[in-house]
DNA sequence: TCCGATATTAGGACTAGGTACTAAAAAACA
DNA sequence: TGTTTTTTAGTACCTAGTCCTAATATCGGA
């Protein structure tokens, strides 16, 4: 026994954390034990096996994938939309979203879930933002869920102005009023088939 | 033979690229044809066994981890800095910004890129986004560089005044006027050590 | 120092999801 | 029809395990 068996499970718990890709053959020779030596801490530690853990990385990776697209696409779940006139959004302030320094919630992606509601109220083939003008009237902590209220003020040959605020609970945390306008319709581009 | 071989192996490679979590076994079944000719297909298109599939989704996703964290923390990559004076980044807009429609980039990310130079240009532990007016002057690209400028226009008491102008080539692109404060530095919370 | 408990090691049988190889059967084509 | 291509079948082997039994080691206390 080198150091007990508790701490050889603790280092083997956080080995395998650091590395998931490690079989128990290298960590059989890592401790200085055997392999089966090894099975059995993970079994009271109940790690899975290797291949388990992989795959348990990879699907996370997947999920991840399936789920940044729409994010990207329309930051915040719509939850209500009335086209041309108003629209609400939930947006869920997770880790990834803030300051690593003080968990505020960066402006940007407050930013991007009212640009994104304003552009998604408007019952156009296209619109873009012209103008903005915003304010951050509260910082937003980690684990914060924002409500975007749209509201289209008003429209006029090609340009709509909509304001939208966003609320944590009931405490006014962004408010902008952004002209948007329907795009001009830049030439759109050949998709190209030559790419995988 | 359903419909060649040919046929078959375009769709076996599709299948696997949708879902790499799929056994021979199952491929087999359902093209219709034995495990071993899906085998000499995964072959000839040299598409790797299940695990190396699963391994490689897994890998891709632990290099992402380590990459996507300082790419959220500064959006585009400064190229200069001058502490409280001014500095100038860059951001490539890529087909991950940009609308599907019609290829312009989507106007949060020219916010967030100005943003984030504004934060970065204060000489301070922390910098909130108090107030912003921004102007997107013309639309942008896939594909372009975009240039933004960041200017410290004055600093009193905790408040600071950062003009950025975004720039494609010579064309003015973007233009902000960012009211930053010197956070009040919201509660730490303590890190939860209770999760895994 | 011996006893019993705990910890470790060894070994065998079995598993999934393969590779690598040989050989035979089936289908396509000319 | 014969030849070539394609498909299937079967064997031995591999990795990284599980599950189980049994034999040793090692430790701590009377």
């Amino acid at each position: 026994m080198r150091r007990s068996k508790k701490e050889r499970q603790e280092r083997l718990n956080q080995t395998i954390r650091e590395n998931p890709f490690v079989t128990d053959e290298e960590l059989a020779q890592e401790f200085g034990v055997s392999v089966q030596t090894i099975r059995l801490d993970r079994m009271e530690l109940s790690i899975p096996e290797l291949r388990e853990r992989i795959k348990y990385v990879a699907e996370k990776n997947m999920q991840d994938e399936v789920r940044s697209l729409p994010i990207e696409e329309v930051i915040g779940d719509i939850i209500d939309i009335e086209l041309d006139k108003s629209a609400i959004s939930i947006f869920d302030v997770k880790k990834e979203h803030v300051f690593k320094r003080n968990g505020i919630a960066r402006g940007h992606h407050l930013f991007a879930q009212a640009n994104s509601l304003a552009v998604a109220v408007i019952n156009d083939e296209m619109a873009l933002t012209g103008k903005a003008d915003i304010r951050f009237t509260q910082p937003v902590k980690e684990n914060s869920r924002v409500i975007a209220k749209a509201k289209v003020i008003r429209s006029q040959k090609g340009r709509t102005i909509v304001e939208v605020s966003s609320f944590v609970g009931s405490d006014l945390v962004f408010r902008g009023e952004f002209s948007m306008f329907r795009a001009p319709s830049a030439e759109k581009e050949e998709i190209d088939e030559t790419r995988n």
